[in-house]
DNA sequence: ATATAAATTTAGGCAAACCTAAAAATAATA
DNA sequence: TATTATTTTTAGGTTTGCCTAAATTTATAT
């Protein structure tokens, strides 16, 4: 079941919006994401209905069927590894990797993905701590990582701390508890240090021994 | 300058064709390397002419330009580099790469070719022996290497041998001698010893310190 | 509940890159 | 040099994915 470019990234757009509850998504939406014209959308919608792809009844928003979340699911694998191989083995920045992975994620080739998946050792997560789904589209349950070992710009949620009385006191001080929004804004390479900020407002500063004692989820 | 894949297709086609010294390249020939039609070619010519890509003129074949030239160039750097990375760091055999790097040839970002360049650390032949052109779209003259980093399956013409008269006579016995065409069939990734086809007739086995005393150019 | 606004779909077009069939130019051969 | 054969070009068509403008449906607000 082989897609073209359009098709894929009108899927992988789905997918993004429906998030993993797969709610219905709007022509609108769609739209604005492609940077496209919703008339554009309605007719890539039939074509995907057509395939079964998704599920569209006109005026009504679309889902993904079965079928549908797993081709989407596969090509946010490609992204992913590939935004991997480029900042881990290519160098690049955070910032540099997104519009060449966009092109990468098209090639067509199981074969590529498989081996890439082994040359970088199968990756679990992204450079933007996004999980990898696996070759069959399963993204693993998303449990929980030590927040030292979190990547750059990447936003987590507080899922446990280290039951250490002078730690929990510190942290509330800070303003970070179990369920606080973290987003790392900035990590020191000489000592670990993080700068993050929490629930959308403030900034803190934190030393690798604290940032080693708490756990996210995202 | 920004090509549609397509376009691309057509430079590299009709620079494979005319080879280095750049000979007029047939409507017809192209249309057979692409699977495509003699109209089609046509029409795509007329195209790349109005970029001066091509020099055109009606019912008489065509040339690069030197603009021409150099975008060809660069996408057969793009893809002798892919094709690099696949076997050495993916690695997939030499007969599964050429349809991946097709694909992989067109992807744009002049950063991801000088990135991967550098993370190859900066191979002068692709998998096939082929010489891979610099940034500039220049191919080194191609001086010699020695027989034993001769790529698998690579024909290659005996340049020079290292002057020690025993070795000469044992060569010479064998039938080997300036001027000889090799191709290596096999190498032995255990003693680097080579299996050799000389001159399109004899096949003969050579030790890696005989393969290391003789140099050959492409 | 009805009028207005917003979202979606339909209808008709456009550009790229392909096609077939016919016409024109060039090449080959009697 | 005619005449045939081959190559190339031109003249319409097709498909994909996009567009605008108009029509339709659904949502919102008085």
């Amino acid at each position: 079941m082989i897609q073209t470019t359009s098709e894929e990234n009108y899927l992988k757009t789905i997918f993004h919006h429906a998030g993993l509850s797969n709610n219905a998504v709007t022509t609108n939406d769609i739209a604005a994401s492609l940077g496209t014209k919703a008339a554009s959308v309605t007719e890539m919608l039939k074509k995907l209905s057509a395939q079964k792809l998704i599920r569209y009844k006109k005026y009504n928003g679309v889902t993904l069927t079965d079928s549908g979340t797993k081709q989407a699911l596969l090509i946010v694998r490609k992204h992913r590894l590939w935004e991997y191989f480029l900042v881990e083995k290519l160098k690049f920045s955070w910032d540099e990797i997104h519009e060449v992975a966009e092109q990468l994620e098209h090639i067509q080739s199981e074969t590529l993905v498989e081996r890439l998946d082994t040359f970088l050792e199968h990756p679990r997560f992204d450079p933007h701590g996004d999980p990898i789904p696996d070759k069959k589209g399963i993204i693993k349950k998303s449990d929980s990582q030590k927040l030292i070992d979190v990547t750059e710009k990447k936003e987590a949620i507080v899922n446990l701390v280290t039951d250490q009385p002078e730690l929990l006191r510190y942290l509330s001080k800070i303003g970070i508890s179990i369920g606080s929004k973290l987003k790392v804004i900035e990590k020191n390479s000489f000592d670990q240090s993080m700068l993050l900020l929490i629930n959308g407002k403030s900034k803190v500063h934190i030393s690798s021994s604290i940032a080693n004692n708490i756990s996210v989820q995202f």
